[in-house]
DNA sequence: GCAAAAGTGTTCGTTATACACCCATGC
DNA sequence: GCATGGGTGTATAACGAACACTTTTGC
């Protein structure tokens, strides 16, 4: 291959790109992910996470907008670029590279429905992944690893509690992406010590013990 | 924008993708950055991270090797992907999504050649680098985050040292790419219970002191 | 009133940091 | 032989892990 094949002409390659979104949910105390599965042919009733192509005059982030938008009326969420993905074969139609993300969302603000393609739309404990077309459990598990570091960098959940949440539903919500057990009194602690949320004087109604609510701060 | 806009279809949009690469090598004792400078436009006399567009039949990781290989010489090095960017107006020729990955190497056994396209070939250091083409002094700054990330979970140093190197020259790597003044005897506890390194019987000969020389395990 | 969950502090072990002297080599 | 850098250990502070009882609320 010649150096010169290397630059940018109107004449080069160009190839298709797709975003695909893991989506990540917490819901019934363990996070979830949204899957599709498609209704037609290519991968006829295979799940898939939901994703599209990049047309023109899109980047890749409104891209993802848009796809989550079209797919299941999410908005606005919080998206991380996990990794992009250019082996050959992956796709059957043509030749498509594609760019993984993720996104958090919280399942009660946005009821899933089916819509072009797709036949069904479902949460998925992640310990109940289906097998899924193409190599998108590799983005998945991709998505999840990234989710994970960025989790023990920073305090972000984006959507995936209610504006205000006790204490102890966000240690389920920790417990769940880490898949690890905390104590309690350590987990508060160095919440707390991270100064990011503000206490209500609010306690949540109905459950026991009377818990106090905190939201993020500012 | 409809649904059925989001479908891989043998018409789908493409466009062309790129990689570049941040190069670093570490020289006299600083960690440097390869950069080309242009020789014809777009971009003439401008300096860049060396990189180039992803052929047909290619995949992104193949495309680095190919671009790195034609325009330095370097051949099989550890590549880590960085981020990829689909800014609309990033390319004045047309639309352009790149990929940035990085690459670790050892100047000494890399001469640069200026090739097609190029006019020079330098090492710039980290705190000198020029004003770069397009969004190229982004794609830097991000791989080297994701540099000082990937050093911080695991021993990586691809080609940036001699196969057998010292303490000292590790912890000079070391310094160079956190940008930060490490305390020798905690720096060497931290290295020796990695239990990474082997320990030769050869001392490096010129320097004062008698430094051991190590190597990695395996 | 009792069962279930919330809230709270202390101890201990591990890990990270700070710091000073003797030894080997080059010149 | 002296100046330069290599090599080593210890004491302290910070951080993370383990652990039990009292208070509040729902039912």
């Amino acid at each position: 291959m010649e150096l010169s094949n290397t630059s940018v002409t109107p004449g080069s390659y160009e190839c298709t790109m797709t975003v695909d979104c893991a989506i990540f949910g917490f819901q019934s105390n363990k996070l979830k992910l949204l899957l599709v599965r498609r209704s037609t042919d290519p991968f006829k009733n295979e799940w898939l996470l939901p994703g599209g192509i990049m047309n023109d005059g899109q980047t890749l982030e409104e891209s993802v907008n848009k796809v989550l938008f079209n797919l299941t009326g999410i908005d606005n969420t919080h998206q991380e670029q996990v990794k992009c993905y250019s082996a050959l074969e992956r796709h059957p139609v043509k030749r498509v590279v594609t760019v993984c993300f993720y996104a958090l969302i919280k399942p009660e603000n946005h009821p899933v429905i089916a819509k072009n393609y797709v036949s069904e739309v479902k949460w998925f404990s992640l310990d109940g992944l289906p097998k899924m077309a193409i190599d998108h459990n590799q983005l998945a598990s991709d998505a999840l690893l990234k989710l994970r570091d960025n989790l023990k960098q920073k305090l972000i959940f984006g959507e995936l509690l209610a504006k205000k949440f006790t204490l102890k539903e966000l240690q389920d919500l920790y417990e769940s992406i880490l898949n690890e057990k905390l104590d309690r009194r350590n987990f508060r602690k160095k919440i707390k010590q991270m100064d990011l949320l503000l206490e209500t004087k609010e306690k949540k109604a109905g459950v026991k013990g009377g818990p106090n609510l905190y939201m993020i701060k500012e």
